[in-house]
DNA sequence: CGGTGTCTTGATTCTCATCAATTACTGTGG
DNA sequence: CCACAGTAATTGATGAGAATCAAGACACCG
């Protein structure tokens, strides 16, 4: 299944930061020099506490970004699908805290040195310039979780957390097109196991969303919507 | 006491991403076109809701940005101080959700237009890439607070507020640099106003803070943060 | 001195995390 | 094909922590 080629001439991945500035005089000599990693499903792509070695683009394939806080608990800080960047946080200088980076289904990735990505940076103004948009808007939304988080109640926070699913990874006969743990949905939302239980089984009750086996759906985006818009100002994390 | 000018060939804010850049052949026309304003103590520098007309930069002064979310209470998402930035909203291309900016004490600021901004940016790798550093930054101190939120007591998400206060503000004869109201600091750590208080009388008898009226004091910060450390990793927010 | 706003403390209520026990699902080897 | 682990999902009961409510102390300002 796995396509012949990664490279990035042929790539379809029309939001890659990468393949969006394919034609800038200066690029070849980077996307020549460019590797490919193959995880299987459940394989680490970064590991937590390691030093990041570079960045990574998805090619095919989702992926878990998550880091390891108190008592063993991890915490997802986001998904990632193709085209989309892994190991954002490797411009920092200081790396104190770990972060680490999982596949969820088969996926390929490309890989760039963190100093090939900064002479590309540098010698490439307009991407410069898309990457800091880039990592604006991440900002954006980031701080807006922070403030949602601080007051929201776990049902508010479940329903964000499946409403961020569906705009991510969509939905395909009524299902998303992605099958996470409750465990994995709690440690994203930032509650337990049990709790998201309970609310994805009252929102059942409600029709608001529905149940095959594991896969969820989510018949009505905007009805769910509504329940968050109600109390608070609709996010796009 | 303001300066007789906010030229940026002789400004002393060597942290600022725009003085920074002073001698990038270029830029003049740029730092000549800025403005300057004024802000007393309490006005509005960035009304919420309203579209950003540009980047602010503070000269002299400090700020707080908040958002409101429901039943009118307020996030302070963070605070700036002399060299740093406002009004970062401003490149993502939707603003659907309202941001606001408020001077806690007389503020002098540098604006430059968004289309100055743009141009300059693109025009000076550099730049670009000095600003795309700082948001990666930014993000991943966000990130961490997400992350943090989702399982901090209250005592820690007062402790960690007050920890970024002090390294914002610094201290001065063993007292924090700035005033901040009991609901300011509960806005800011995500909780409210009496759970600030009682936290804060618990650390005052544990001789973990000190308070002079409403001045508060840290003796002691490394020894304030491992009652963090102990559970948390530590972050940088 | 009122009066307004901030700060403080206590009591109550409610939400949520935790613990524990049960049931459903998945895959494996006989 | 079925018995069997082993894991994930579910439900209920309980307790701890935090928000809310209510009342009072304190400071500041005319």
């Amino acid at each position: 299944m796995y396509p012949k080629s990664t490279d990035c001439i042929s790539c379809v991945n029309t939001s890659c930061l990468i393949k969006k500035h394919i034609s800038e005089p200066g690029i070849e000599s980077y996307i020549q020099n460019k590797d490919t990693m193959k995880c299987r499903k459940g394989q680490s792509i970064v590991i937590e506490g390691s030093p990041i070695h570079g960045m990574y683009f998805v090619h095919t394939g989702q992926v878990k970004v998550f880091s390891t806080g108190i008592n063993g608990r991890e915490q997802i800080l986001r998904f990632a699908v193709n085209g989309e960047m892994l190991g954002q946080r490797g411009f920092s200088s200081r790396q104190i805290y770990p972060v680490g980076a999982v596949a969820l289904e088969d996926t390929i990735m490309c890989h760039f040195t963190l100093d090939a990505m900064r002479s590309m940076l540098k010698s490439l103004p307009t991407m410069a310039y898309d990457f800091m948009v880039f990592y604006a808007e991440e900002l954006n939304r980031s701080e807006t979780k922070v403030r949602m988080f601080a007051h929201m109640t776990v049902r508010e926070k479940v329903i964000d957390a499946l409403l961020y699913i569906n705009r991510k990874f969509g939905q395909t006969n009524g299902v998303l097109n992605i099958q996470l743990s409750r465990r994995d949905i709690a440690d994203f939302a930032g509650t337990t196991e049990e709790q998201v239980i309970r609310v994805l089984s009252a929102l059942k009750k409600e029709k608001l969303t529905e149940s095959f086996g594991k896969k969820i759906g989510i018949p009505d985006v905007d009805l769910l919507g509504r329940e968050i818009d109600e109390h608070h100002y609709f996010i796009q994390s």
